[in-house]
DNA sequence: ATAAAAAGAATGAACGTTCATTCAGTGGGG
DNA sequence: CCCCACTGAATGAACGTTCATTCTTTTTAT
Protein backbone atom coordinates (compact mmCIF):
# COMPACT_ATOMS: atom_id res chain seq x y z
CA UNK A 1 0.00 0.00 0.00
CA UNK A 2 1.71 3.36 -1.29
CA UNK A 3 1.12 6.50 0.21
CA UNK A 4 -2.14 7.74 -1.48
CA UNK A 5 -3.96 4.96 -1.16
CA UNK A 6 -3.46 5.33 2.93
CA UNK A 7 -4.53 8.48 2.45
CA UNK A 8 -7.52 7.38 0.90
CA UNK A 9 -8.15 4.69 3.49
CA UNK A 10 -7.42 7.18 6.07
CA UNK A 11 -10.80 9.32 4.63
CA UNK A 12 -12.63 6.69 3.70
CA UNK A 13 -12.63 5.34 7.62
CA UNK A 14 -13.25 9.03 8.81
CA UNK A 15 -16.47 9.14 6.37
CA UNK A 16 -17.88 5.89 7.78
CA UNK A 17 -17.33 6.41 11.44
CA UNK A 18 -18.39 10.26 11.28
CA UNK A 19 -21.81 9.28 9.03
CA UNK A 20 -22.55 6.68 11.64
CA UNK A 21 -21.07 8.23 15.01
CA UNK A 22 -21.10 11.80 14.53
CA UNK A 23 -17.56 13.83 14.68
CA UNK A 24 -17.47 13.57 18.59
CA UNK A 25 -18.15 10.11 18.01
CA UNK A 26 -15.08 9.35 16.23
CA UNK A 27 -12.30 9.34 18.15
CA UNK A 28 -9.14 9.82 15.62
CA UNK A 29 -7.25 5.99 17.48
CA UNK A 30 -11.21 4.63 15.74
CA UNK A 31 -10.52 6.27 12.58
CA UNK A 32 -7.02 4.59 12.59
CA UNK A 33 -8.12 1.15 13.60
CA UNK A 34 -10.44 1.46 10.93
CA UNK A 35 -8.39 2.73 8.15
CA UNK A 36 -5.78 -0.39 9.51
CA UNK A 37 -3.31 2.18 10.65
CA UNK A 38 -1.66 3.15 14.09
CA UNK A 39 -3.10 6.55 15.26
CA UNK A 40 0.09 8.59 14.91
CA UNK A 41 0.18 7.90 11.17
CA UNK A 42 -3.23 10.12 10.74
CA UNK A 43 -0.63 13.23 11.97
CA UNK A 44 1.58 12.24 8.85
CA UNK A 45 -0.83 13.08 6.40
CA UNK A 46 -3.08 15.50 8.24
CA UNK A 47 -1.79 17.93 10.67
CA UNK A 48 -5.15 18.01 13.02
CA UNK A 49 -8.40 16.15 13.59
CA UNK A 50 -9.96 19.13 12.09
CA UNK A 51 -8.42 19.17 8.90
CA UNK A 52 -8.83 15.85 8.27
CA UNK A 53 -12.65 16.06 8.90
CA UNK A 54 -12.27 19.04 6.24
CA UNK A 55 -10.22 17.17 3.68
CA UNK A 56 -12.83 14.50 3.84
CA UNK A 57 -15.40 16.73 2.74
CA UNK A 58 -13.67 18.55 -0.07
CA UNK A 59 -12.56 14.91 -1.41
CA UNK A 60 -16.49 14.32 -1.33
CA UNK A 61 -17.37 17.75 -2.82
CA UNK A 62 -14.86 16.97 -5.87
CA UNK A 63 -16.02 13.76 -6.35
CA UNK A 64 -19.92 14.86 -6.43
CA UNK A 65 -19.08 17.72 -8.91
CA UNK A 66 -17.03 15.21 -11.03
CA UNK A 67 -20.75 13.19 -11.28
CA UNK A 68 -22.90 16.33 -11.63
CA UNK A 69 -21.16 17.39 -14.65
CA UNK A 70 -20.69 13.72 -16.33
CA UNK A 71 -23.58 14.20 -18.15
CA UNK A 72 -24.37 17.77 -17.71
CA UNK A 73 -26.54 18.98 -20.26
CA UNK A 74 -24.71 22.28 -21.11
CA UNK A 75 -26.96 23.48 -23.99
CA UNK A 76 -29.91 22.18 -22.81
CA UNK A 77 -32.91 24.18 -21.37
CA UNK A 78 -32.63 25.46 -17.72
CA UNK A 79 -35.11 23.38 -16.48
CA UNK A 80 -33.28 20.15 -17.76
CA UNK A 81 -30.13 21.57 -16.02
CA UNK A 82 -32.19 21.44 -12.73
CA UNK A 83 -33.63 18.38 -13.09
CA UNK A 84 -30.09 16.82 -13.83
CA UNK A 85 -29.01 18.16 -10.94
CA UNK A 86 -31.63 17.38 -8.67
CA UNK A 87 -31.76 13.95 -9.75
CA UNK A 88 -27.72 13.31 -9.68
CA UNK A 89 -27.53 14.65 -6.08
CA UNK A 90 -30.54 12.73 -5.14
CA UNK A 91 -29.65 9.63 -6.70
CA UNK A 92 -25.94 9.96 -5.25
CA UNK A 93 -27.18 10.26 -1.93
CA UNK A 94 -29.42 7.59 -1.69
CA UNK A 95 -26.68 5.40 -3.50
CA UNK A 96 -24.73 5.97 -0.68
CA UNK A 97 -25.65 7.26 2.60
CA UNK A 98 -23.06 7.29 3.96
CA UNK A 99 -21.74 10.19 2.16
CA UNK A 100 -25.50 12.02 2.75
CA UNK A 101 -24.55 11.12 6.77
CA UNK A 102 -21.27 12.72 6.61
CA UNK A 103 -22.47 16.06 4.41
CA UNK A 104 -25.27 16.08 7.08
CA UNK A 105 -23.33 15.99 9.90
CA UNK A 106 -21.05 18.48 8.13
CA UNK A 107 -23.16 21.19 7.18
CA UNK A 108 -24.50 20.94 10.73
CA UNK A 109 -21.21 21.94 12.19
CA UNK A 110 -18.84 25.06 13.00
CA UNK A 111 -16.89 23.89 9.71
CA UNK A 112 -19.94 23.42 7.78
CA UNK A 113 -21.38 27.00 8.74
CA UNK A 114 -17.94 28.95 8.05
CA UNK A 115 -17.86 27.14 5.00
CA UNK A 116 -21.36 27.85 3.99
CA UNK A 117 -20.37 31.76 4.52
CA UNK A 118 -17.71 31.61 2.37
CA UNK A 119 -19.42 30.42 -0.27
CA UNK A 120 -22.61 32.46 0.03
CA UNK A 121 -20.67 35.97 0.61
CA UNK A 122 -17.78 35.00 -1.72
CA UNK A 123 -19.06 36.50 -5.59
CA UNK A 124 -18.17 32.50 -7.10
CA UNK A 125 -21.23 31.54 -8.53
CA UNK A 126 -21.31 27.61 -8.11
CA UNK A 127 -23.53 25.05 -10.66
CA UNK A 128 -27.17 26.26 -8.62
CA UNK A 129 -26.32 29.67 -9.02
CA UNK A 130 -25.88 29.86 -12.13
CA UNK A 131 -28.81 27.94 -12.87
CA UNK A 132 -31.02 30.53 -11.05
CA UNK A 133 -29.43 33.39 -12.88
CA UNK A 134 -30.18 32.19 -16.12
CA UNK A 135 -33.96 31.37 -15.09
CA UNK A 136 -33.94 34.71 -13.42
CA UNK A 137 -32.76 36.20 -16.82
CA UNK A 138 -34.72 34.15 -18.87
CA UNK A 139 -38.38 35.05 -16.99
CA UNK A 140 -38.76 31.36 -15.69
CA UNK A 141 -39.13 31.68 -11.94
CA UNK A 142 -39.98 34.70 -9.40
CA UNK A 143 -37.16 37.18 -8.67
CA UNK A 144 -36.29 36.63 -4.87
CA UNK A 145 -33.01 36.37 -3.26
CA UNK A 146 -31.27 33.08 -4.27
CA UNK A 147 -30.44 31.57 -0.95
CA UNK A 148 -34.42 31.75 -0.83
CA UNK A 149 -34.22 29.90 -4.65
CA UNK A 150 -31.95 27.43 -3.46
CA UNK A 151 -33.86 26.72 0.15
CA UNK A 152 -37.34 26.30 -2.09
CA UNK A 153 -35.58 24.11 -4.45
CA UNK A 154 -33.06 22.06 -2.38
CA UNK A 155 -34.38 21.53 1.09
CA UNK A 156 -36.83 19.75 0.13
CA UNK A 157 -34.65 16.96 -1.86
CA UNK A 158 -32.51 16.97 1.20
CA UNK A 159 -35.22 16.54 3.68
CA UNK A 160 -36.63 13.70 1.24
CA UNK A 161 -33.17 12.05 0.81
CA UNK A 162 -33.17 11.59 4.72
CA UNK A 163 -36.30 10.67 5.54
CA UNK A 164 -35.67 7.78 2.58
CA UNK A 165 -32.80 6.98 4.33
CA UNK A 166 -33.85 6.56 7.85
CA UNK A 167 -36.62 4.40 6.31
CA UNK A 168 -39.83 6.68 7.03
CA UNK A 169 -40.60 5.69 3.22
CA UNK A 170 -39.69 4.60 0.23
CA UNK A 171 -38.07 7.02 -2.73
CA UNK A 172 -39.25 5.42 -6.62
CA UNK A 173 -38.06 7.02 -9.52
CA UNK A 174 -41.95 8.28 -10.09
CA UNK A 175 -42.28 10.60 -6.74
CA UNK A 176 -38.69 11.31 -6.92
CA UNK A 177 -40.14 13.10 -9.97
CA UNK A 178 -42.93 14.29 -8.74
CA UNK A 179 -40.66 16.24 -5.43
CA UNK A 180 -38.46 17.64 -8.71
CA UNK A 181 -41.41 18.65 -10.44
CA UNK A 182 -43.04 20.08 -7.03
CA UNK A 183 -39.72 21.78 -6.32
CA UNK A 184 -39.07 23.39 -9.65
CA UNK A 185 -43.37 24.63 -9.29
CA UNK A 186 -42.61 26.08 -5.93
CA UNK A 187 -40.29 28.98 -7.80
CA UNK A 188 -41.65 29.27 -11.10
CA UNK A 189 -42.90 32.12 -12.11
CA UNK A 190 -47.09 32.22 -12.13
CA UNK B 1 -35.04 32.51 43.49
CA UNK B 2 -36.97 29.91 44.23
CA UNK B 3 -37.05 26.16 42.49
CA UNK B 4 -38.44 26.34 39.43
CA UNK B 5 -36.55 29.96 38.75
CA UNK B 6 -33.04 28.10 39.34
CA UNK B 7 -34.41 25.45 36.94
CA UNK B 8 -35.88 27.72 34.72
CA UNK B 9 -32.04 29.26 34.46
CA UNK B 10 -30.23 26.02 33.98
CA UNK B 11 -32.15 25.20 30.73
CA UNK B 12 -31.98 28.89 29.50
CA UNK B 13 -28.14 29.02 30.15
CA UNK B 14 -28.41 25.24 28.12
CA UNK B 15 -30.51 26.62 25.25
CA UNK B 16 -28.29 29.48 24.70
CA UNK B 17 -25.02 27.59 24.70
CA UNK B 18 -26.03 24.76 22.84
CA UNK B 19 -27.22 27.14 19.80
CA UNK B 20 -24.38 28.57 19.80
CA UNK B 21 -21.37 26.48 20.22
CA UNK B 22 -23.26 22.88 19.88
CA UNK B 23 -23.95 19.94 22.48
CA UNK B 24 -20.12 19.28 22.65
CA UNK B 25 -19.36 23.27 22.75
CA UNK B 26 -21.33 22.96 25.95
CA UNK B 27 -19.67 21.70 29.39
CA UNK B 28 -21.68 21.20 32.14
CA UNK B 29 -18.98 23.57 34.04
CA UNK B 30 -19.97 26.21 31.59
CA UNK B 31 -23.67 26.09 31.52
CA UNK B 32 -23.44 26.02 35.31
CA UNK B 33 -21.62 29.64 35.01
CA UNK B 34 -23.87 31.10 32.75
CA UNK B 35 -26.81 29.64 34.81
CA UNK B 36 -25.53 30.83 38.17
CA UNK B 37 -25.61 28.02 39.84
CA UNK B 38 -22.14 25.39 40.80
CA UNK B 39 -22.09 22.40 38.66
CA UNK B 40 -23.25 19.98 40.98
CA UNK B 41 -26.63 21.77 41.53
CA UNK B 42 -27.01 20.85 37.68
CA UNK B 43 -27.54 17.48 38.91
CA UNK B 44 -30.06 18.27 41.73
CA UNK B 45 -32.59 18.72 38.46
CA UNK B 46 -31.56 16.33 35.68
CA UNK B 47 -30.00 13.10 35.87
CA UNK B 48 -27.40 13.99 33.43
CA UNK B 49 -26.31 16.17 30.76
CA UNK B 50 -28.86 14.29 28.47
CA UNK B 51 -31.68 14.33 30.64
CA UNK B 52 -31.04 18.16 30.59
CA UNK B 53 -30.22 18.23 27.05
CA UNK B 54 -33.80 16.28 26.23
CA UNK B 55 -35.68 18.09 28.94
CA UNK B 56 -34.74 21.51 27.51
CA UNK B 57 -36.20 20.64 24.07
CA UNK B 58 -39.41 19.30 25.41
CA UNK B 59 -39.69 23.25 27.02
CA UNK B 60 -38.73 24.44 24.00
CA UNK B 61 -41.79 22.44 21.92
CA UNK B 62 -44.05 22.99 24.50
CA UNK B 63 -43.59 26.82 24.09
CA UNK B 64 -44.02 26.28 20.14
CA UNK B 65 -46.99 23.96 20.50
CA UNK B 66 -48.87 26.81 22.79
CA UNK B 67 -47.58 29.48 20.32
CA UNK B 68 -49.22 27.86 17.46
CA UNK B 69 -52.18 27.13 19.33
CA UNK B 70 -53.34 30.13 20.35
CA UNK B 71 -55.50 31.43 17.19
CA UNK B 72 -55.37 28.82 15.30
CA UNK B 73 -58.13 28.65 12.82
CA UNK B 74 -59.58 25.21 13.71
CA UNK B 75 -62.43 25.96 11.57
CA UNK B 76 -60.99 27.74 8.52
CA UNK B 77 -60.03 26.03 5.59
CA UNK B 78 -56.60 23.54 5.25
CA UNK B 79 -55.07 26.43 3.44
CA UNK B 80 -55.31 28.65 6.27
CA UNK B 81 -54.28 25.79 8.87
CA UNK B 82 -51.35 25.70 6.86
CA UNK B 83 -50.09 29.39 6.14
CA UNK B 84 -50.64 30.51 10.08
CA UNK B 85 -48.62 27.42 11.54
CA UNK B 86 -45.52 28.12 8.94
CA UNK B 87 -46.26 32.12 9.96
CA UNK B 88 -46.05 31.27 13.44
CA UNK B 89 -42.84 28.76 13.12
CA UNK B 90 -41.06 31.36 11.26
CA UNK B 91 -41.88 34.28 12.89
CA UNK B 92 -40.71 32.44 16.66
CA UNK B 93 -37.46 31.31 14.89
CA UNK B 94 -36.91 34.09 13.35
CA UNK B 95 -37.50 36.49 16.40
CA UNK B 96 -35.35 33.75 19.08
CA UNK B 97 -32.72 32.69 16.77
CA UNK B 98 -31.27 30.97 20.40
CA UNK B 99 -34.24 28.53 19.85
CA UNK B 100 -33.93 27.99 16.31
CA UNK B 101 -30.08 26.85 16.18
CA UNK B 102 -30.91 24.77 19.53
CA UNK B 103 -33.47 23.07 17.74
CA UNK B 104 -30.94 22.59 14.85
CA UNK B 105 -28.54 21.00 16.90
CA UNK B 106 -30.95 18.85 18.50
CA UNK B 107 -32.56 17.40 15.30
CA UNK B 108 -29.03 16.79 13.80
CA UNK B 109 -27.76 14.38 16.90
CA UNK B 110 -29.05 11.14 18.00
CA UNK B 111 -30.97 12.60 19.96
CA UNK B 112 -33.29 13.99 17.81
CA UNK B 113 -32.69 11.50 15.21
CA UNK B 114 -34.45 9.01 17.73
CA UNK B 115 -37.15 11.59 18.73
CA UNK B 116 -38.33 11.70 14.94
CA UNK B 117 -38.59 8.00 14.58
CA UNK B 118 -40.50 7.58 17.12
CA UNK B 119 -42.56 10.27 15.90
CA UNK B 120 -43.07 9.25 13.01
CA UNK B 121 -43.33 5.27 12.95
CA UNK B 122 -45.56 5.73 16.05
CA UNK B 123 -49.12 6.27 15.04
CA UNK B 124 -49.72 9.58 17.13
CA UNK B 125 -50.31 12.44 14.25
CA UNK B 126 -49.48 15.45 15.34
CA UNK B 127 -50.60 19.30 13.55
CA UNK B 128 -48.68 18.62 10.39
CA UNK B 129 -50.28 15.18 9.93
CA UNK B 130 -53.99 16.25 10.37
CA UNK B 131 -53.38 19.03 8.03
CA UNK B 132 -52.17 16.54 5.16
CA UNK B 133 -54.73 13.88 6.31
CA UNK B 134 -57.44 16.91 5.71
CA UNK B 135 -55.85 18.07 2.56
CA UNK B 136 -55.26 14.82 1.05
CA UNK B 137 -59.22 13.97 2.14
CA UNK B 138 -60.12 17.34 0.33
CA UNK B 139 -58.47 16.14 -2.68
CA UNK B 140 -56.08 19.58 -2.37
CA UNK B 141 -52.64 18.13 -2.50
CA UNK B 142 -51.05 15.44 -4.26
CA UNK B 143 -50.84 11.47 -3.08
CA UNK B 144 -47.74 11.25 -1.76
CA UNK B 145 -46.00 9.68 1.12
CA UNK B 146 -46.33 11.82 4.38
CA UNK B 147 -42.82 12.29 5.14
CA UNK B 148 -42.31 13.67 1.51
CA UNK B 149 -45.19 16.17 2.01
CA UNK B 150 -43.56 17.29 5.21
CA UNK B 151 -40.37 17.48 3.45
CA UNK B 152 -41.60 20.05 0.63
CA UNK B 153 -43.89 21.79 2.69
CA UNK B 154 -41.78 22.06 5.69
CA UNK B 155 -38.06 21.80 4.33
CA UNK B 156 -37.73 25.34 2.69
CA UNK B 157 -39.01 27.34 5.82
CA UNK B 158 -36.03 25.75 7.39
CA UNK B 159 -33.98 26.70 5.16
CA UNK B 160 -35.40 30.17 4.85
CA UNK B 161 -34.85 30.79 8.85
CA UNK B 162 -31.91 29.28 8.80
CA UNK B 163 -30.23 32.17 6.04
CA UNK B 164 -32.15 34.86 7.47
CA UNK B 165 -30.36 34.39 10.50
CA UNK B 166 -27.38 33.81 9.14
CA UNK B 167 -27.71 36.82 7.24
CA UNK B 168 -27.66 35.56 3.69
CA UNK B 169 -30.40 37.19 3.18
CA UNK B 170 -33.46 39.37 4.68
CA UNK B 171 -36.74 38.06 4.82
CA UNK B 172 -39.47 40.22 5.26
CA UNK B 173 -43.34 40.02 4.89
CA UNK B 174 -43.53 39.66 1.11
CA UNK B 175 -40.91 37.17 0.92
CA UNK B 176 -42.52 35.10 3.57
CA UNK B 177 -45.83 34.84 1.57
CA UNK B 178 -43.74 33.77 -1.57
CA UNK B 179 -42.19 31.29 0.30
CA UNK B 180 -45.51 30.06 1.85
CA UNK B 181 -47.41 29.82 -1.64
CA UNK B 182 -44.26 28.53 -2.85
CA UNK B 183 -44.00 25.38 -0.72
CA UNK B 184 -48.35 25.24 -1.28
CA UNK B 185 -47.36 25.41 -4.82
CA UNK B 186 -45.24 21.99 -4.83
CA UNK B 187 -47.56 19.68 -3.06
CA UNK B 188 -50.44 20.52 -4.50
CA UNK B 189 -53.02 19.04 -7.78
CA UNK B 190 -52.79 20.41 -11.07
C1' DA C 1 -40.92 34.32 70.59
C1' DT C 2 -36.52 32.15 70.54
C1' DA C 3 -33.14 28.81 70.21
C1' DA C 4 -31.74 24.35 69.01
C1' DA C 5 -31.98 20.74 65.83
C1' DA C 6 -33.05 18.51 61.68
C1' DA C 7 -33.65 18.54 56.71
C1' DG C 8 -32.81 20.08 52.35
C1' DA C 9 -30.26 22.59 48.78
C1' DA C 10 -26.12 24.15 46.90
C1' DT C 11 -21.33 24.07 46.38
C1' DG C 12 -16.91 23.17 43.96
C1' DA C 13 -12.82 20.39 44.43
C1' DA C 14 -11.66 15.85 43.14
C1' DC C 15 -12.18 11.57 40.41
C1' DG C 16 -12.03 8.53 36.62
C1' DT C 17 -12.46 8.44 31.86
C1' DT C 18 -11.78 9.77 27.18
C1' DC C 19 -9.73 12.20 23.77
C1' DA C 20 -6.33 14.52 20.39
C1' DT C 21 -1.74 14.81 19.97
C1' DT C 22 3.23 13.60 20.63
C1' DC C 23 7.50 11.10 20.45
C1' DA C 24 10.88 7.47 21.51
C1' DG C 25 11.42 3.27 19.45
C1' DT C 26 11.08 -0.26 15.46
C1' DG C 27 11.92 -2.38 11.06
C1' DG C 28 12.30 -2.62 6.13
C1' DG C 29 14.35 -0.44 1.70
C1' DG C 30 18.20 1.90 -0.47
C1' DC D 1 24.41 1.51 7.82
C1' DC D 2 21.30 5.02 7.57
C1' DC D 3 16.91 6.94 6.68
C1' DC D 4 12.30 7.61 7.31
C1' DA D 5 7.59 5.95 7.28
C1' DC D 6 5.32 3.87 10.75
C1' DT D 7 3.96 2.42 15.34
C1' DG D 8 1.37 2.57 19.73
C1' DA D 9 2.26 3.67 24.48
C1' DA D 10 2.60 7.95 26.91
C1' DT D 11 0.90 12.70 27.84
C1' DG D 12 -1.84 16.19 29.41
C1' DA D 13 -6.02 18.67 28.77
C1' DA D 14 -10.98 18.51 29.10
C1' DC D 15 -15.00 16.39 30.22
C1' DG D 16 -19.23 14.43 32.95
C1' DT D 17 -20.20 13.10 37.30
C1' DT D 18 -19.75 12.48 42.43
C1' DC D 19 -19.68 13.65 47.21
C1' DA D 20 -17.99 15.58 51.60
C1' DT D 21 -18.85 19.89 53.15
C1' DT D 22 -21.20 24.42 53.79
C1' DC D 23 -25.09 27.29 53.77
C1' DT D 24 -30.25 28.00 54.09
C1' DT D 25 -34.72 26.89 55.42
C1' DT D 26 -38.07 24.50 58.13
C1' DT D 27 -39.50 22.16 62.18
C1' DT D 28 -39.52 21.29 66.99
C1' DA D 29 -39.01 22.28 71.91
C1' DT D 30 -39.06 25.39 75.50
Amino acid sequence: MDCSEKRAAIIQATLELVSEHGFHGSPVAMVAERAGVAAGTIYRYFESKDVLISAAYADLEERLLKKILEDYPKEGAVREKFSHLARVLVTQWISSPVEFRFLEQFHNSPYGIAHRKEKMLGGNQDLCGKIFAEALEKGLVKEIPFPMFFALVFGPLIYICRDHILGFFTLDDSLLQQAIDGCWNAVKLS
